[in-house]
DNA sequence: TACACTCCTGTACCGCCGGTAAAGTTTTCC
DNA sequence: GGAAAACTTTACCGGCGGTACAGGAGTGTA
């Protein structure tokens, strides 16, 4: 039972890695199993299909990123009781993050799976709606709680600025990798975080 | 020649929209040439493979896109003389192109071959690079136009802002696929807008 | 009218890949 | 020690990308 699971997860980490650098219809089963060291009977007994493999690589894709926005933003409420402040923290950190990935970021697979949709069946296409859901419904409830405290000088609603986080960050990934400039991503985060700053934070001066 | 130009166009309109949709690998040459009512031969006649394809595909499309942008800003600079009031009718004129789009954009090739990247040759790769910098170098000159009127009220790059119109589009276009929601983008677009609005009006009131 | 050139079709073939089927073997855990 | 889990082995199928090459139809041109 622990050998299988590890066995598992080595497929899993193969595909990723190849699913995010060539997209799933390049990957080839043959390939995944002379990485992991295994059969390909060995394979289709972890998984049934293709489609079985993409699925589960998703679901652990997503947890995984749940998991990290829970501990940068968890750290960054740690630093700060006000809300903005705490948020803006957070982009930091996470812009941080993003810059000491050595080869820049490796792709979303949330954003491969999407720009290859017909590629999938529904359930992946409605487990990639629902994790754009949890961005939304992550960020838009900081978003809330930082405009019980600040007005923001533009009426910009809480939810169209959580997916703003989203947008940035899926955008900034797609021309990270096309200007192969690893810092943009993380620069555009901050710039993003301008523009918070400058929505909540009063007019300075008269 | 003319009828060679025809079939080629009629090859590359049935594998952009299959490419769009299931990406490169998932694309059939074979699906292709049932579309176009042509033989494999034929395809291969015009194609030496698919990567030949592929190039000959991304470079209509950003010649395309590029019309697209030249066509909405020129005539929003037909519209305002001041930079910054142009800019901003040239998004809102984007916004509503999105907008009119019946089942949302259909995705960005460029962004497609970004998220297989390692499905293509180098070549493939340069051209992509070379059309992220010319929208940089685009909304720059934009950008930097506006600095001589505008003084922005955080210190930005005009380059990095140039950057974050790709940014939103590339993000917002994998954000609409994801949520199934084709307005996400043109809002996006929209939220962009009023950050831009906000960067360099001045300030309101003491 | 003949030729050259473009624009294909037809046929036959190759190796890789996703997937199936089923029987057998080793490893792990209780 | 035995059952279940975790594989291996072998054999096979059809689809796909790609190659090779011969032939033919339509068109402009000397």
């Amino acid at each position: 039972m622990r050998k299988g699971e590890e066995t598992r997860a080595k497929i899993l980490d193969a595909a990723e890695a190849a699913m995010l650098a060539k997209g799933f219809g390049a990957t080839s089963i043959d390939e995944l199993i002379v990485e992991t060291g295994i059969t390909k009977s060995g394979f289709f007994y972890h998984f049934r299909d293709k489609n079985e493999l993409a699925k589960a690589l998703l679901e652990r894709y997503i947890e995984n990123d749940e998991r990290i926005y829970d501990e940068i933003f968890g750290r960054a409420h740690e630093l700060a009781d006000d809300p903005l402040q705490a948020f803006l923290i957070g982009l930091k950190l996470l812009s941080e993050l993003l810059s000491d990935l050595p080869n820049g970021h490796p792709g979303c697979l949330v954003a491969t799976m999407c720009t290859q949709e017909r590629a999938f069946d529904r359930e992946i296409q409605e487990m990639n709606r629902q994790a754009a859901l949890m961005w939304r419904r992550r960020f838009g409830a900081m978003f809330r709680e930082i405009m019980q405290v600040y007005r923001p000088r533009e009426p910009l609603d809480a939810d169209q600025l959580a997916d703003m986080v989203s947008t940035v960050l899926e955008g900034g990934i797609v021309l990270s990798k096309a200007l192969k400039e690893p810092k943009s991503l993380p620069d555009q985060l901050l710039v993003f975080r301008s523009f918070v700053r400058l929505l909540f934070q009063p007019a300075v001066q008269p």
